[in-house]
DNA sequence: CCGTTGACCAGGC
DNA sequence: GGCCTGGCCAACG
């Protein structure tokens, strides 16, 4: 099993209307936060993980994002009736904790 | 094998 | 509340 697999079967993982941050899959898959970002990163296609699920711990989406930035990862957020603070994630009501 | 590079996070100013 | 710094660890050249 590789890294990437393993955060990969994590992000997965998460269900419809819920968001995770980078450190807490870091955390559940055993790795640090940058691995994660990392291997989000190698998913760049966009078509193995729903990359769009996880957010920084602020709530706040990335740039540099695979499907062409962060106002198309919120669009695919609110898409699954994820809402919205300003242009952070409501992670009060959304984050995934377990 | 060593140095650099990140889709990060927490702490200090 | 924005910006910088240190720590973190796998992948790349």
């Amino acid at each position: 099993m590789n890294t990437f697999e393993k955060v990969y079967k994590v992000v997965l993982k998460i269900p419809r209307g819920k968001v995770l941050t980078y450190g807490n899959v870091g955390i559940v898959v055993g790795v640090s936060p940058r691995v994660v970002g990392y291997a989000m990163h190698a998913n760049k296609n966009g078509k193995i993980v729903p990359c769009h699920r996880v957010v920084f711990r602020d709530g706040s989406l990335t740039e540099g994002y695979a499907f062409g930035g962060k106002d198309v990862q919120r669009k695919l957020l609110v898409n699954e009736g994820i809402s919205f603070i300003g242009d952070k994630v409501d992670l009060e009501s959304h984050l995934l904790r377990g």
